[in-house]
DNA sequence: CTGTTAGCGCTTTCAT
DNA sequence: ATGAAAGCGCTAACAG
């Protein structure tokens, strides 16, 4: 029923490995030999047979890709971008070369499934492998990824990471390009703080993330450096140290409903809140929602600045105060180091700078 | 260097076959044995090779799901849903059982890359595969995309629609889930004309896609039920009837750049206009830019409206009016009769309805 | 540049 | 309930 190689072969009067050949293009065939053996996949439609193939060859044309919410935009836009890099931009004839199939695969950001798409990955022999966000910090977890990825990595399987810190043993990784979630997350505080702000809300991802736990230190690092914390003697220190560190933080999902939420519970915490800081532009919209709500404007009561610069949120009412992260790019390059078309940054590791967008729900507090 | 089922047999004392048969579960072996190889598993860290799994059985656990773009919510969502049906739960121990891989291919609505995409499923002997959202309706690609999924189903994958209309010849397709986006459109805009509005611009999507039709007729139908198309007598009807139904229609690709852009052509072309309808939720994102920045109020000098609602839409402000499509539920849905889960509809085909939600966004026209 | 020949690792009748 | 053996369709040495 189905067209095999032999099928092919017989047709063009030739071997099953010239047809091998034809098809893998890797290899000197005679030109006129390649016609006739293509003339002949075209007449009988034949497809290749993928596992097949992969058998003998011992590798597949698969890439995975491993997002933890394939409904975030951020993954998204990582994501696609990373597609545009592997998969070939197809030639219309829908006869698929080279090309390899690039797949993306989505964890709703449990640990658990996330080693069994690397499983699955491990067991179809994938080419490559792109883990893209925040990795979660459970140590059992992490022990047992690293010791997934090194196994990959012994297969063959290219492993890289996309605005995921290195692994603690990184030589499995071809490449990790870290977001500097820790620098964007301090200067947007520093902004706010510039801006005169002191009593400031953080609304934060989900507890032992690795994305969280950075943009949270910057956060806090920067409330430091201004004596907000601790055992400072300021009239404002007095006011906001100590527990308050904890008191004005909340932790949640990275969702509008988390920032909704978060941000009642702070102002019901902290009446005199007068800038909340979001964990991301989603939660930082669910956030704005909150505050008009409780009949509060932004930014003349209360400043929101979120993180990511997602598309939309420069169409937000006022423009959200934001920190800008290259995903496109970044994504493009992950695809990039998985295909084995860029060479890896030095040491492995490469650090994307994030850039501060000011823009109108941040302004100076009141009176 | 790597453990194969052969290995595994032999720590556990049985044959390739039995361990096969403990692995894929679908054959009766005795209790004390199946223990037996478990450990060994265990013991080995053994992981199926999947090519040679596929090869021999004639069949993979792969299972394909088409969007045309990966960045949008709108197929994350449907794509999230899909997978949480596909994929097994994950029993963190990160041993692969039966789950199938679903993987999503992004097409970035190209044509080409849809048929590549699905060659290459083909070639990997995909179980299944999800093709979601609006279809492109030239009759070439539909011609070639009919005579692929035939193709697939002969090979025994199932294939699944979600969002898209049914084909002209359906019978390769296990099920058609199509969006009432034609309804939609016209609930819609009759909500408008109901509110008093009759000079109303169109940002419709990207020509000869199927979504994009549907919506766009929806609309039409109930401008011409308002007698404001055509030979009617009415003054509004006058000034607004013939050529008007191109002049108040603007296309473009499904982004708020497009919104953006189209409003300000519309604005140009027709500066009398009360009301603005986008193809979806996020060109009306960018559609409400464009009128800000014109110095317009929404709703006070403009309506807005939408299709979707997105997570976003809602936080917009004012909330946006637009058509709830059950994304989720329908993801979920394909997902399971991808899996033959759930028995198809009758005829193959359900029409998924689509909600008015009506909200801040829209208003009676001024004066 | 092209043909021959072995497998790749698993599933699956067919026996037992 | 378990074992033996025959491929599944392709690639990759190795010749020529």
């Amino acid at each position: 029923m189905t067209v095999t190689l032999a099928d092919v072969a017989a047709r063009a009067r030739v071997s099953p490995a010239t047809v091998s050949r034809v098809l893998n293009g890797n290899y000197p065939v005679a030109a006129s030999t390649r016609e006739r053996v293509l003339r002949a996949v075209d007449d009988l439609d034949y497809v290749l047979n993928g596992p097949a193939s992969s058998l003998a060859a011992a590798t597949s044309d698969l890439v995975g890709i491993l997002v933890n919410d394939i409904a975030d935009p951020f993954f998204g836009i990582m994501a696609g971008a990373a597609q545009t890099e592997i998969g070939g931009p197809g030639d219309g004839s829908g006869r698929a070369g080279g090309e390899k199939l690039a797949v993306v695969c989505n964890t709703g950001g449990s640990p658990a499934r996330e080693l069994t798409y690397l499983t699955l990955l491990q067991r179809q022999r994938a080419a490559a492998v792109i883990l893209t966000g925040g990795a979660v910090e459970d140590p059992a977890h992490q022990a047992a990824m690293a010791a997934k990825l090194a196994k990959l990595a012994d297969a063959g399987t290219r492993v890289v990471l996309c605005g995921r810190p290195p692994l603690p043993e990184g030589e499995a990784v071809v490449a990790a390009l870290a977001f500097d979630n820790r620098g964007g997350g301090r200067r947007l505080t520093e902004h706010l703080l510039t801006l005169g702000h002191r009593r400031i809300g953080y609304v934060a991802g989900p507890v032992e993330r690795t994305t969280t736990r950075h943009r949270l230190e910057g956060h806090r690092d920067a409330m430091a450096a201004a004596g907000l914390y601790g055992d400072d003697t300021t009239t404002e220190g007095r006011l906001a140290n100590g527990r308050d560190e904890d008191r004005l933080t909340v932790h949640g999902p990275y969702d509008r409903r988390s920032g909704y939420d978060a941000t009642l519970e702070l102002l019901r915490r902290e009446p005199e809140v007068t800038a909340i800081v979001a964990a991301n532009d989603t939660v930082a919209l669910g956030a704005s929602a909150a505050i008009r709500d409780r009949g509060l404007r932004i930014p003349e009561d209360i400043s929101v600045a979120g993180f990511d610069d997602l598309p939309f949120s420069v169409d937000a009412v006022p423009a959200l105060t934001t920190v800008r992260l290259p995903l496109f790019e970044a994504g493009a390059r992950a695809g990039r180091l998985a295909m084995g078309k860029e060479t890896p940054p030095p040491g492995g590791i490469a650090t994307i700078a994030a850039e501060l967008m000011v823009r109108g729900s941040t302004a100076p507090p009141r009176k």
